[in-house]
DNA sequence: GTGTATAGTGGAATCGGTTCCACGCGTCAA
DNA sequence: TTGACGCGTGGAACCGATTCCACTATACAC
């Protein structure tokens, strides 16, 4: 029934008409079927040159029973950290054919609506990023079949994923602190946001390993949780200052706390890093304007190598329920609020 | 042919012979069709309940001649600016059954691969933002017959669009200086970037007539334009104080170049904003950090209304070609930097 | 020379929807 | 009573790909 339309497309089957064989031929060229005659293969290639031709994706979709889309879920998208992510994994996808949908997680409960536009016929594969992984995705992924990988979560999710080693991460900050004559090193870390993965836990286990190895007093008034914003950090170092022996080093589980720390530091009269010695964690972009040392946690990578899991088990490279893990390790980025540089005069920097 | 599968689909089918009804009315009750009576209409909607029915979204696509995607560009995705702007259009698609494709461009390059990604069978309609709508772009959509809104890009571009009146925005922190007894006022603005819109043009045609409605000197040695970047807000206010009589207050053309602005008022001695007044642009999150009085520019806002622009293409309310043009004005957001506001202490604040 | 394997190919059914066209049946004007 | 009309509906032909199955021609073993 030919509806109307304008100029009509060129189908596969004028392809074949032309180039004098058959429908099937010419898909199996497309597909890459090493069936074909290489004489046959040549003259459809030129056929489809001249025609101009290009299959459609939905009919492709329709027939194959995939969409060439994956989806991808992340929270807080306004956060530096997982736009970068998010940069990885477009990075990743474009060098296939394979678009992406994109789902942000504003709040906790935008999880369960979320769950919802996870559908077999939409797209391919999912990506969770940075989530809680709960029993009702996972069911949901088993109920649409869909194949997915993690990044950035809990250690322990049965999907193939990337995990940050954390804890790694935190020994690497309080090993350098105790290096540069830190005894008293305290944390400030984020809270266990349900809403977020559990990550506090793995970077506070860093924090008391690295302590033990160098032989330093742990001590639980130095644990300090508070909120994963700018006022958070400020807070944290107001209780940390008032205790009979406050530290002289502070290891602060993001970024954004540790510019809080660094306010606060100033409120009190402290001066960074000679009264105080200061690392952050993440290496979100304002880290390296306030002259911040911390922890770089490879946020393309994450979501790259992500990406590139996703593909495997496309690909099926990957079989269904395999078990990989692979890990990523942050890096120590040295820059003046541990002081061990000398700031250079005109960079900007710490306090700022 | 019955290719293999799990347990295989429920289809219009199924619904249609459960419900004693052919294809053709269940298709109708899908979209909606008035012409299908009520009673058959619940029947069929019971059974579709019963069945656990979805339409499959391929194959509506291959039928409809579109998939109920649409495509997203824009810069720089790691800035925050753009991605308030993707929340924004997120928003407004999560309110229909649309999903949207994302491509980023990082550098200039990006865009001519991201014009072939244009295509009718992956999406049914392009939003462009903050682009440089470049005739390549227009033939592109024309040769694909796709609906395309424009937010924030050239005020001539022949698509319906979301423009910024960046101008008022200017004319806003001008007059709000002047009020507080400022009469040598600077400008520091972001370059003409390719990459990005002309938009520096409109600021400094706002700040010119500011200054005119206002009876006040116009000098061109005020009118700085330096990197979109923190240092080149540094390095803009340096020459601006080596000035033989240099301004009382600047307006910054973004809260980045702001942010440098504020950092070599303190290493002039210079203290803000007692010995000069500062007003920045856009209202990203540090300039609340910051204390920075700004220019609001409603980036939600932006995303949000030129996804209903698109919608309103696509639903075909907005005839192709239609001449529609919607404005969004800024907004002053007045903190401590400009001087009208006597800050709080313990709110951290300028130059900080 | 016959039988069998194999490489290369084409026809037609199929994926699951949409929509054109035809048709039955009541209602109403002539 | 008849014809026109419109409402509600079903059948079947599409949309443009993929892929199963059947078929031919050639190569090879016996």
């Amino acid at each position: 029934m030919a509806r109307r339309g304008g100029a009509s497309r060129v189908t596969i089957r004028d392809v074949a008409r032309v180039a004098g064989v058959g429908v099937a031929t010419v898909s199996r060229v497309l597909n890459g079927d090493p069936a074909v005659a290489a004489a046959t293969r040549e003259r459809i290639y030129a056929v489809m040159a001249q025609l101009g031709y290009q299959p459609l994706r939905t009919a492709r979709a329709l027939s194959r029973r995939r969409t060439d889309a994956v989806l991808v879920v992340l929270p807080l998208l306004t956060r530096f950290f997982y736009v970068e992510i998010l940069r990885g994994i477009e990075e990743a996808l474009l060098e296939t054919n394979i678009a992406f949908l994109l789902r942000s997680l504003e709040r906790p409960a935008d999880g369960s609506q979320a769950i919802a536009s996870v559908r077999r016929d939409l797209v391919d594969g999912v990506l969770l990023i940075s989530l809680a992984v709960t029993p009702a995705w996972l069911a949901r992924l088993e109920r649409e079949r869909l194949p997915a990988a993690v990044a950035d979560a809990d250690q322990d999710v049965p999907l193939p994923r990337i995990v940050v080693d954390h804890a790694a991460g935190a020994r690497l900050a309080v090993r350098h602190l105790a290096q540069l004559g830190h005894r008293r090193i305290a944390l400030i870390d984020r809270p266990d946001d349900p809403f977020a993965e559990k990550r506090i836990s793995r970077r506070l286990l860093g924090y008391r390993q690295a302590l033990q190895e160098l032989g330093l007093e742990l001590r639980t008034e130095y644990e300090h949780v508070t909120p994963f914003s700018v006022e958070g950090g400020t807070m944290g170092l107001y209780s940390l200052m008032q205790l009979p022996v406050p530290p002289t080093a502070v290891f602060v589980g993001s970024d954004t706390q540790a510019w809080g720390v660094l306010r606060a530091a100033r409120q009190l009269g402290l001066e960074v890093p000679r009264d105080l010695a200061v690392v952050g964690y993440h290496d979100i972009e304002i880290a390296e304007l306030l002259g911040l040392t911390t922890v770089r946690v490879p946020m393309r990578v994450i979501g790259r190598r992500a990406a590139q899991l996703l593909l495997e088990c496309l690909s099926g490279r990957l079989a269904r329920g395999e078990e990989v893990v692979e890990w990523v390790t942050p890096e120590l980025i040295i820059r003046y609020s541990c002081g061990a540089r000398r700031r250079e005069p005109g960079t900007g920097g710490v306090g700022e």
